[in-house]
RNA sequence: GCGGUGGUAGCUCAGCUGGUAGAGCAGGGGACUGUGGAUCCCCGGGUCGCGGGUUCGAGUCCCGUCCACCGCCCCA
């Protein structure tokens, strides 16, 4: 044999139930986002390099070592998306979507790809479903994307808890930002390794460090809701006064903060207890349009981690019963199955034409194993007599009926 | 990128201090020639992740490498 080629590392097939279990998630959001009459937007794997290094921020991880870079033949630097927002807003400002002068409300829906280490819902090609709203400050914009979140993860059964915080505007989050320093330099010696790093990088980590004394260090830090302007207070007010009004439920968090540069105010992620990860996370961004040399519009949005909530999916809902339709006989008998499975196929009801020849027997042991729900023989009998035998192999009972009742009875199961 | 565990049949795994690879399940056929999941009998299956080294001899020991998984970093 042949040397065999493998998959690339943290890239994989999705075959069967996964497959299906990957549908299921992102149908699911699709479904919700279209009736928050959110427009579907499709947008390129692949963007120019510098477009993720301005969104992202040049100092990220992700930016710095997780890309997929390359230059292209005409010596172009590339990079596969690693995350939706930015091309969404490239997208948005080159199509100059805000010329009618309303907000606009966008989904998309793909691969990402991230140079990371691989591990159970991490892979280096993963899928993310999200949404964005552009040209809007108001704060009922910020609660309906949560509500959305909320819905989603409702309607897929995935316990995950909300949290919220707010992380300021140009105005405020400096002030904050040179409190927080201050008091981090203070403790600059107990901090951990990694932290004395993000000190000088991206100090608004450290509140979110998982190593024990840099957490004790962040329960006595300035908090940033303290350090508000009255813009901002009133909107995070705003915000959560509307979850409240819709039932949704949250948490505050003044340690949340997120990776990636572009967020002010509102930010908030969804925490899956059970992964002990984050699988829905967002916020707004609404100096990111602006920096990208669209008009200023504030925006925000989020992005729901498709891998990781299909490991929180536990149950897919049920195919339509499955039918096998067993010739028996001749050339005469195949010929009259084959037509007979796809009448059945245009009422809608999912058949299976048996391509196995042999002993009746044999036919009834594939029909089990392919997880057939009935099965028709057709034989000379049958055909004949024009009346076929509807078996239900659950309950093992069979009856003989004209085609016409035999389709009446599965169209009303199929759905 | 760092640390750890593991890769043997389609699947789950066994294989002692190195001695010529096994079980269960799955698969194929038959007992049972127009009605299935049981039982019994028979059968096929493996470059022991890959490459190198030590050795008379390596699934087993050593080195390297790839992959999966766990933790960290980061993030959805």
């Amino acid at each position: 044999m042949a040397e065999k080629v493998k998959t690339v590392r943290g890239f994989r097939d999705l075959i069967g139930e996964e497959a299906r279990k990957y549908r299921y998630v992102v149908d699911t959001a699709r479904g919700i986002l279209e009736r928050n009459n959110f427009e579907e937007i499709i947008l390129p794997t692949v963007e120019y390099t510098k477009l993720f290094a301005r969104s992202i921020g040049e100092a990220t991880d992700i930016v710095e070592k997780e890309m997929f870079t390359f230059q292209d033949k005409g010596g172009r630097d590339i990079a596969l998306r690693p995350e939706g927002t930015a091309g969404v807003v490239r997208a948005y400002i080159e199509n100059k979507l805000y010329a009618d002068g309303t907000y606009k409300k966008l989904y998309y829906e793909g691969s990402m790809f991230r140079h990371e280490r691989p591990q159970k819902g991490r892979y280096r090609e993963f899928h993310q479903i999200g949404a964005e709203v552009l040209g809007t400050s108001n704060p009922l914009a910020d609660a309906e994307i949560i509500k959305i979140a909320d819905d989603i993860l409702k309607a897929l059964k995935v316990d995950a808890t909300i949290e919220i915080n707010s992380l300021g505007c140009k105005k405020c989050r400096p002030k904050y930002r040179e409190a927080l320093l201050q008091y981090l330099k203070e403790h600059r010696e107990e901090l951990c390794e990694d932290c004395q790093r993000r000190l000088e990088r991206n100090p608004l980590r450290i509140l979110d460090c998982k190593v024990e004394g840099c957490k004790l260090i962040a329960k006595n830090a300035p908090k940033i809701t303290d350090y508000l302007c009255e813009e901002c207070k009133t909107h995070h007010q705003k915000v959560k006064e509307y979850l409240k009004a819709l039932g949704v439920e949250f948490v505050e968090n003044p340690y949340l903060v997120r990776g990636l540069d572009y967020y002010s105010k509102t930010v908030f992620e969804c925490v899956s207890e059970e992964l002990g990860k984050t699988v829905i996370a967002g916020g707004r961004y609404d100096y990111l349009v602006e920096e990208l040399g669209g008009p200023p519009t504030p925006a925000l949005g989020f992005a729901a981690g498709v891998e990781r909530l299909m490991l929180l999916v536990k149950e897919l809902p049920k195919r339509p019963p499955l039918v096998l339709v067993i010739p028996f006989g001749g050339d005469r008998e195949r010929e009259e199955a084959l037509k007979l499975a796809h009448r059945l196929r245009e009422e809608g009801i999912r058949t299976e034409l048996s391509y196995r020849e042999g002993k009746i027997r044999k036919q009834f042991e594939f029909a089990n194993k392919i997880g057939a729900d009935y099965t028709i023989v057709v034989g000379e009998n049958e055909l004949k007599e024009e009346l076929f035998p509807l078996k239900n192999l659950h309950t093992r009972e069979e009856i003989r009926l004209p085609l016409e009742e035999i389709v009446k009875i599965l169209k009303t199961q199929s759905g």
